[in-house]
DNA sequence: TGTAACCGATAAATCGATTTTTCACTGTTG
DNA sequence: CAACAGTGAAAAATCGATTTATCGGTTACA
């Protein structure tokens, strides 16, 4: 019983056409705002074109192009904020220029990445934003080099010789949160990052030790990375902390790695700032409504895919020329989280504060 | 200078059937696994697929398809992990069958839900899966009805006399978390959340309400809720425990409600559980590593997926009978948010108890 | 006066696959 | 030996739009 009805086909161009009493090239040519057509037909064809509520079969108008109107977008994941304003953003500018965007998450899978971008390669779509797994010398980057696809790389790349990137400027906001850190006397302290991102996380690391040092040369920054999953990170900074390190300070290179630091915290009865202070790389919501606020770099989504779609679509229309490399300026947000070395109350864990 | 090669147009079925010594429709037939092609020429064909690399456009085939390969996914947002996973479930579920998804956001709008949808039909998508703004009656699905459109809806609906229907047991899990406040001698207990979603929010309050009651018959229950954006909910909370409410347990019926709430705890210097407890309808990852750790109602995201990817396909595959309304139960998560009223080391103000 | 440009519109080709129709050829049977 | 059934494959139609070639009829220009 269930919808069964309204199985009607749909009013194709010749429809209209003979409604309008004209041929289908003229009907194209209306819709497509050619101003040789006389102007008592093109009322006529609108009106048909009224009348049976007449819409372009998009694929079906794509199917000469060799460039269809349509933006694939590959992100590493779906499940963050990140990553999930990313999409809404690309897919408001993709539509805003009459473009599908087909959106697939490669799951963190470079594997997975390269079977994505050879579907998309198959749908021929005009252009790729692609947010690689890894960096830009992936092997979907190959691949989007060997078949000369038309791309953008954003957020864990730094520059390419064959693609344009765009990026948060990682080392700069690294610094600024060095400044800040040192600034407020820490002299030990600790980050922690997933290696496998190479190209950022170096940007983040290198940007925050040389400012830091610069600061205050005999500063003592410790760093923790682990290569795949998050996991091992956990348990390297729980034997960390099990040997007795007391940093004052921990700035996590990514969102999961705050996380995993907050627990790691809770563990032990650790409350900030009081007992240690804490920066994350990447901004969540929740991160403001925490027990205290956590301090962030917070990334200009809106910039990088407003940007990302500008250099592609420069790109799509045939624009030639070297690759660009762009760095989107990050916020320091400063919260609670932060605070100076021993300056609070600091009993031993419990429930205070 | 960048990407101007391997402009090289890819070869098509014809390119195929030349190299191989045989028709076009033979190479679409040993490729569709038809047997009636002679051994011989279908390994001639084979052998020219490999050669020359050769991959179906997926555009073209589709053409003369009534329903296209491609399945449309309509979500309220992408930035809550709820409805990133579903995207990321969706998108696989649909791979698997050999569909693309076309993901897009409504932005919480019906208007632009519509919008949407009329874009979905024109491409002819063979089926929707629709996540609503507010529920089961919205323009939307009546847009769908209209036009004959196969889909599924999911989430903040409870059934529907058109389409097939997916949700989480929101009554079924408000019950248990009134079992569980309850159970812990709760007798006042403060409800918040936003009516527009109305069809799954009242169902939560309900469910919620029912049960407690039963319970405890003089349990006292208040209800906040705010008809639009989550702003006015703030200031209503605020205003009620400015008039110096004192309930001793909270529970958001939405993840929005569970961060104002805790902003406003913590704009008031409250702790959970000492002072007050929380529970929120819908997980998230930083819930476990907050200080404490917050209770939580998990919706069974993959089965939601699954079942209304399934559901979708059945219909389709042209199956028809009377629509189904699938309830997936889910879990709820006791954390340290919660506790027995007036049990901590710290009671504040003087609440009955 | 002959050629070219211009008009407005249509017929036809095109895109790349699928599906239906047609056809040539083999082998069987009455 | 003619009628017939069965094979395997090619030819053609189809999907719905866009683009190119073409057409008859004027007007402009050399």
């Amino acid at each position: 019983m269930a919808q069964h009805k309204g199985q009607q086909r749909r009013s194709s161009i010749h429809d209209v056409a003979s409604h309008a009493g004209v041929s289908a090239a003229t009907v194209s040519k209306v819709l497509a705002g050619v101003t040789t057509v006389k102007p008592e037909n093109a009322q006529r064809v609108l009106d048909a074109v009224e009348r049976l509520g007449y819409r372009v079969d998009p694929l079906a108008s794509d199917m000469r192009r060799a460039k269809r109107r349509i933006i694939g977008a590959i992100m590493p994941e779906f499940e963050s904020e990140f990553f999930g304003q990313m999409v809404t953003e690309l897919e408001g500018l993709a539509e805003q220029r009459g473009y599908t965007l087909v959106a697939a998450s490669s799951r963190e899978s470079e594997a997975r990445e390269k079977e994505i971008l050879a579907r998309m390669h198959d749908w021929r779509v005009a252009g790729v934003v692609l947010a690689p797994v890894r960096n830009e010398h992936g092997p979907a980057a190959d691949f989007m080099k060997a078949n000369g696809m038309t791309g953008v790389l954003i957020d864990r790349v730094l520059s390419d010789d064959a693609f344009d990137t765009v990026s948060a400027d990682s080392a700069a906001a690294s610094a600024e949160v060095a400044r800040m850190l040192v600034g407020k006397g820490h002299s030990h302290i600790l980050v922690i990052g997933l290696a496998e991102q190479a190209a950022t996380v170096r940007a983040r690391l290198e940007g925050f030790r040389s400012q830091a040092l610069a600061l205050n040369p005999s500063v003592r920054i410790d760093v923790i990375t682990s290569e795949v999953s998050v996991e091992p990170l956990r348990s390297s900074l729980r034997d960390y902390f099990g040997q007795g390190e007391r940093p004052t300070a921990v700035y996590s290179l990514l969102l999961k790695g705050t996380l995993v630091a907050l627990s790691e915290f809770r563990r032990r009865g650790w409350h900030c700032p009081d007992d240690i202070s804490l920066v994350g790389f990447d901004d969540a919501e929740w991160m403001q409504v925490t027990w205290p606020a956590i301090a962030a770099v917070v990334q200009p989504v809106r910039r990088i895919a407003s940007e990302a779609m500008n250099l592609l679509f420069r790109r799509v229309e045939g624009a030639v020329g070297p690759p660009t490399a762009r760095l989107e300026p990050c916020q320091v947000l400063e919260r609670e989280s932060v605070g100076s070395p021993g300056s609070g109350p600091h009993s031993g864990g419990g429930d205070r504060q």
